[in-house]
DNA sequence: CGGCATCCTCGGCGATACTG
DNA sequence: CAGTATCGCCGAGGATGCCG
């Protein structure tokens, strides 16, 4: 067939946002914050330095892998950084950057937004699933 | 066995974090903006209402599913306003609240944040990449 | 046009076990 | 202690088709 597919269609559009976040700096920065285990991790770093296994207890539910991959990302782009003291048993400590401190900031803000107007997002939930019941 | 396996215990920390959740509104708003979508559509809607297709449009590589369950739960938190005008074809716009504009000025603040500093992040990159290679 | 139900895939993540 | 390697599952999300 000569005419394409809407699936044909959308994958283009996926070739084009490729494109579109090599070119566009923000959304791919944007994209590495909605990571779930992101913005914890940086909840956490954010009072201060703290080891591997204490982030670990600090996040309740997340896996090794999760923890290290998220910790790596986070390293390679500069927002925390990783000491390793070569001690027995090793002991490795990370902590935020100028810059992850920064970020951190902005990442406070949301929360302290969060917490203010939860009770509006609780209200406007029970009207919805009053006027839309199940 | 009588003492429990790491895995056990991880789980119980699951539990746990899920009451924490239940009783910490912060950290499930966090949750929900930590969507890939969530950021993307609040974006696409901060420079003025919608329509449907035209979201779809704007953000490059969404599904119509993931869009409408996106928009639907913007919707039951109150973000988003959702304007269905019974025409032929219908016509449905898609517009902030007064409390979606208000988040929206914090992710806009995430953006510029993200704007400002690529080029510290991009170079953290490359350092980090030649140091690891492979 | 806008939207929902259904099916199906595919990769992210957790579990487990092993190293420096 | 701080990871890495491997496997397997499950559920998020894309494809498709049908309605108001």
């Amino acid at each position: 067939m000569a005419t394409k597919t809407a699936a044909q269609r959308r994958e283009q559009a996926r070739i084009d946002y490729d494109a579109f976040l090599r070119s566009c700096p923000s959304h791919q920065l944007l994209g590495r914050l909605s990571d779930k285990w992101v913005s914890l991790v940086i909840a956490a770093l954010s009072t201060g330095p703290e080891r591997y296994s204490d982030l670990g207890r600090r996040i309740p539910g997340v896996s090794p892998k999760m923890l290290t991959q998220t910790v790596r990302t986070l390293e390679r782009d500069g927002i925390v950084s990783r000491t390793v003291t070569p001690s027995v048993p090793v002991r490795v400590d990370y902590e935020l950057t100028p810059l992850g401190r920064s970020l951190a900031g902005l990442l406070t803000a949301v929360k302290d937004w969060a917490e203010t107007h939860f009770e509006e997002v609780r209200t406007a939930r029970e009207a919805y699933d009053r006027e839309n019941p199940a």
